[in-house]
DNA sequence: TCTGGGGTCCTAGGACCC
DNA sequence: TCTGGGGTCCTAGGACCC
C-alpha cells in the first residue's frame, strides 16, 4: 500500500511561507529568465493562466488583475522541499522522494486508520513548516498518485468528487461500486503515464476515462501502444508493477544547460559559459561518486526567432575517465571551439557528461605525466568545500571569467525573492 | 518581446557476429 | 533455383515525468 503525499502548488506555497500578503492572491513563479509560468496559485489558474505560460503573454494581467510574478529561488524550494520530506517520511516504512515537491510511502502493514493517519500527517506538514499538501492512498504507486490528483482536485473544486475526498483521498478503502463511479468521472489523461500523445490517441479510439482504460485488454495495449501503457494499466487494476525507490540509482547522465539573458554572439562569451556550466556539471558529478568518459557540449540559436538558425552538439572522449573539473572544462571547450561558428545569435548552451562510471573504479595505467590522481582530486575535495560553504563561485576555472567581459549569457531574474532559510544575510526579520 | 531545466525508458533499425 | 537462424550492441527518435 502506497500514499503519494504532494506539495500543492509547490514553489507558490514556499514563497507564500515569507510572504503571508501574497495569500488569496493570483501569484505565479517563473522559470529562469523570468521566461515562463512554472508554477500557479489556485487564483492564478483561475484567471486561466496556462502551465508554461510566457511571461511576456501574460504579462498585462499583472496591472488588471492584480497578478504577482516571481522569479524562481530554487534555494528556498529545495530547503523547504527538505524540511516537508523529513516530516512526511513519518507517514510509513519507507520513503521514495520522486521530485522536489512530491514522496511515495510504503505505508503496508501500518495498524489503524490510514485515512485518518495522513490527515493528520497533511496538517502537521501544514504546522510546522506552513506548505499545504495533498495525500493520495492507494494499492499501487499508480492508483496513489490518482487519488492524489483527486484529493486535489476535489479540494479546489468544489462538487467535482464527493467533498470527503478533499485533501486525503484513500481509493484502498473504498467499496468496488464508488471506486468505478471516480475511475469514471476521472479523464484519462490524468493517469501517471498518459502523456499528451498517448491519450489522444486513447481518446481517439473511445477510452475517454480512467474506467475505459483499466477495461482494456492487456495484450490489446501492448500490441496497439507498448509496455509501459500495459504495466500502467496493470497498475490501475491494483496488480504493483513499479516497486518503491528509497535509494536513488546513480544518474547516467549529469547535465547543466541554460537559456541566456540575452543572445550571445561572442566565442569570448560562450566559453565563459560552457566552463561555468561544465564546472557545475563536475560538482554533480562528484557528488554522486562518479567519473565521466566523454563530455557533449552543445550550442544554439532560439528556434522562436526568425534569425538564421544553428544547432549542434558534439561529443569529445576524456582521455580518462575523470570528475576533475579542469579536465572536464578543457573537454568542453574543446567542443565549443569546434563546433562554434561566428555570425549567429546563439540562445543556448549546455554541458552533458555520459559515459559515467563509479569513481571507485579506476583503470591501471603506467604513469607518464604529472598532474592527475591523488593530489587532483584533493584539490577537487577542497574547491567543493569551499563552495559549499562561502558561497557558489567562491573558487572557479579561470576561464569562467572574473567579470571583464560582458555576460550576456547570465540569466535574468528580476523578482526573486530573497533565500530566507539558506543565507545569513537574507533571513527574515520579525518586528513585535 | 518572449516562450526552462533535467532526467528516464522503450522501440526500431542497422551493423555486426557466429 | 536459391540465397539460414539467432543473437548483441549501438544510436536516434519518441514519449513520458516533474
Amino acid at each position: 500500500m502506497y500514499a503519494l503525499v504532494d506539495g500543492n502548488n509547490f514553489y507558490v506555497s514556499c514563497e507564500r511561507v515569507f510572504r503571508p500578503d501574497l495569500n488569496g492572491r493570483p501569484v505565479i513563479v517563473l522559470s529562469n529568465n523570468d521566461g515562463c509560468a512554472i508554477a500557479r496559485s489556485n487564483e492564478a489558474k483561475a484567471l486561466g493562466v496556462k502551465m508554461g505560460a510566457p511571461w511576456l503573454g501574460i504579462r498585462h494581467l499583472e496591472e488588471k488583475e492584480g497578478l504577482v510574478a516571481l522569479s524562481a529561488n530554487f534555494a528556498l524550494y529545495g530547503d523547504m522541499s527538505d524540511r516537508m520530506m523529513s516530516l512526511v517520511a513519518g507517514l510509513g516504512h519507507q520513503q521514495e522522494i520522486y521530485s522536489i515537491d512530491e514522496s511515495f510511502v510504503d505505508i503496508s502493514g501500518i495498524r489503524g486508520d490510514l485515512t485518518d493517519r495522513s490527515r493528520r500527517l497533511r496538517q502537521r506538514v501544514l504546522d510546522w513548516t506552513g506548505l499545504p499538501t495533498c495525500v493520495g492512498i492507494g494499492p499501487t504507486k499508480t492508483l496513489a498518485k490518482l487519488a492524489n490528483h483527486i484529493a486535489k482536485t476535489a479540494e479546489r473544486k468544489p462538487g467535482s468528487y464527493p467533498a470527503e475526498f478533499s485533501q486525503v483521498c484513500n481509493l484502498a478503502a473504498m467499496e468496488r461500486e464508488a471506486l468505478q463511479q471516480v475511475l469514471a468521472a476521472t479523464e484519462v489523461r490524468e493517469v501517471w503515464g498518459v502523456g499528451p500523445r498517448i491519450g489522444q490517441q486513447l481518446e481517439a479510439e473511445g477510452i475517454k476515462t480512467v474506467l475505459d482504460l483499466t477495461q482494456l485488454d492487456l495484450a490489446t495495449v501492448r500490441r496497439r501502444w507498448s509496455v509501459v501503457l500495459e504495466r500502467t494499466v496493470r497498475e490501475l487494476q491494483g496488480t504493483p508493477c513499479v516497486d518503491l525507490e528509497e535509494a536513488p540509482p546513480a544518474k547516467k547522465e549529469i547535465a547543466c544547460t541554460r537559456s541566456f539573458g540575452r543572445a550571445v554572439m561572442d566565442l569570448g562569451e560562450l566559453e565563459e559559459a560552457v566552463t561555468t556550466f561544465a564546472s557545475r556539471a563536475a560538482e554533480k558529478l562528484r557528488r554522486q561518486g562518479s567519473h565521466a568518459g566523454q563530455v557533449l557540449t552543445f550550442v544554439r540559436t532560439s528556434p522562436f526567432r526568425p534569425d538564421k538558425q544553428y544547432s549542434r552538439s558534439i561529443i569529445v572522449p576524456l582521455l580518462r575517465p575523470t570528475a576533475d573539473t579542469a579536465a572536464l572544462v578543457e573537454g568542453a571547450l574543446m567542443g565549443l571551439r569546434t563546433i562554434y561558428r561566428s555570425g549567429y545569435k546563439f540562445a543556448k548552451a549546455g554541458v552533458m557528461l555520459v559515459d559515467l562510471s563509479d569513481a571507485c573504479v579506476e583503470q591501471g595505467e603506467l604513469d607518464f605525466e604529472e598532474g592527475h590522481g591523488e593530489g587532483r582530486c584533493r584539490l577537487m575535495t577542497a574547491m567543493d568545500a569551499l563552495n559549499r560553504r562561502y558561497g557558489r563561485g567562491t573558487v572557479i576555472i579561470g576561464s569562467a571569467g572574473t567579470g571583464e567581459m560582458p555576460r550576456n549569457w547570465a540569466m535574468r531574474q528580476e523578482r526573486r525573492t530573497p533565500r530566507y532559510t539558506t543565507r545569513i544575510g537574507e533571513i527574515p526579520v520579525g518586528k513585535a
